[in-house]
DNA sequence: CCGCGTGAGACATCGGACGTCTCCCCCGAA
DNA sequence: TTCGGGGGAGACGTCCGATGTCTCACGCGG
């Protein structure tokens, strides 16, 4: 195995140990390299990887140190990789938010904070007061909805897998097409039969009006790709 | 920003723009660095953190290219992730999994083939004939279950969802317990039910069936954890 | 026509040098 | 005594050049 695979490995298995815990800072490149058995150009590729994967965070003229570690960091780097796949694997995504989606609106249903109620809210009344017809702000809207409400069902990892299979250019692509038939409307309005539902406290309502928001947007798609 | 991360973003991009396609080589590490403007240390940082999260592969000798971009290829680095985190993790995992295995033994249910249905006979039969205790072979095992049950969907990214949230440490973790337990028996039998569920192509019982296995591990996992 | 050797080219690894940034100690002023 | 700024030590950022090793393909010879 190549020197630098060897040491991510190793690392990996550092913090396993329990030798490097979540915040703690590793050791100096140059010892660390002395240490592993490679050079310091090497190690350097292997924290790179780490990095990439928001398993350790490198600050500038201090050190390196293990992140915290959370779900959040650690799937962060999801979005990244969903970016780059095609049209194709877009109907696929979207088989599995309609799973994930709907069981994170129930979850939220029982869940869900005042403070997490207020923010839904803020989020619908602000495509709802102006009548703008700017895309990314709709965008961006729809997005943090959807997050906000996994984020209500107070799982971590369910959370941003859920923000994972929403990355944004996926969601720009889809939102071009859909704006231009005027369905924002319609979008708006199941947003609404959602955070009502989930202030009711109606997990199964919550469900199945999430399943049906978000299989009105697969079926276009699926019309869409032929 | 660092000459590396900017790097890494132009190679991204570079592939959004569709210059460089699936299964197309880069240029040399000498000729790429001087076109974008770093080092042949700091671009070999970049092409390491794209390697990790499987958008590139290097090949010593011959070349880097650009992987197929399979949802299989890209969500792998997530197991590598869901090693790192701890038992409290673990919880969260398993509400995740509830949600996700049983949604795929429903549409394995309606879509799976023939061979593999014959495939997970295999797997089924193989712990079944043999008294085999050891523990190793057991998780091998069970993880193959779960995860071609998940194949059987025919949802490559739910497939490797519930692969990537299944990693092997943290099921050994788990399965070490049961087994002290002796609970394998039950655990076998439960595999056997959905299997048959599948079969007779019942996608509620499916579904119903393969919740209830998860959350009995589930509910194991809570009263172990106190 | 088939192999096998060999060379060109690509990645792997190393060591060192220099730049820049961050943190923290220490000293001087209020 | 306390506050604050200067400066040094140390850490990461970046680059360069040399050498090792592996892969692939070309071309020679059987």
């Amino acid at each position: 195995m190549a020197v630098t695979d060897a040491a991510i490995l190793q690392i990996k298995q550092m913090i396993l140990d329990g030798e490097l815990v979540p915040g703690d800072r590793l050791p100096p490149e140059k010892e660390l390299s002395d240490r592993l058995g490679l050079s310091r150009s090497s190690l350097r590729e292997a924290v790179k990887a780490l990095e990439m994967i928001r398993v350790l965070d490198v600050r500038r003229g201090d050190g390196t140190y293990v992140t915290s570690l959370e779900p959040r960091l650690l799937l962060e780097a999801l979005s990244f990789v969903i970016d780059l796949h095609d049209n194709r694997a877009v109907l696929e995504i979207f088989a599995v938010r309609r799973i994930l989606e709907p069981a994170a609106a129930a979850q939220a249903a029982t869940h869900a904070t005042a403070e997490q109620l207020a923010h839904l809210h803020e989020l619908l009344d602000a495509v709802t007061a102006e009548g703008t017809a700017d895309v990314a702000q709709l965008v961006e809207n729809d997005l943090r909805f959807h997050q906000s409400i996994a984020e209500a069902s107070g799982n971590e990892y369910l959370s941003r897998l859920v923000e994972s299979m929403s990355s944004e250019t996926v969601r720009a692509r889809i939102w071009r097409g859909i704006t231009q038939r005027g369905a924002t409307d319609s979008t708006i309005e199941e947003h609404r039969g959602i955070l009502e539902a989930i202030e009711l406290g109606d997990t199964e309502l919550a469900r199945a009006r999430t399943l049906t928001h978000i299989a009105a947007i697969e079926t276009w798609l699926q019309a869409a790709s032929n």
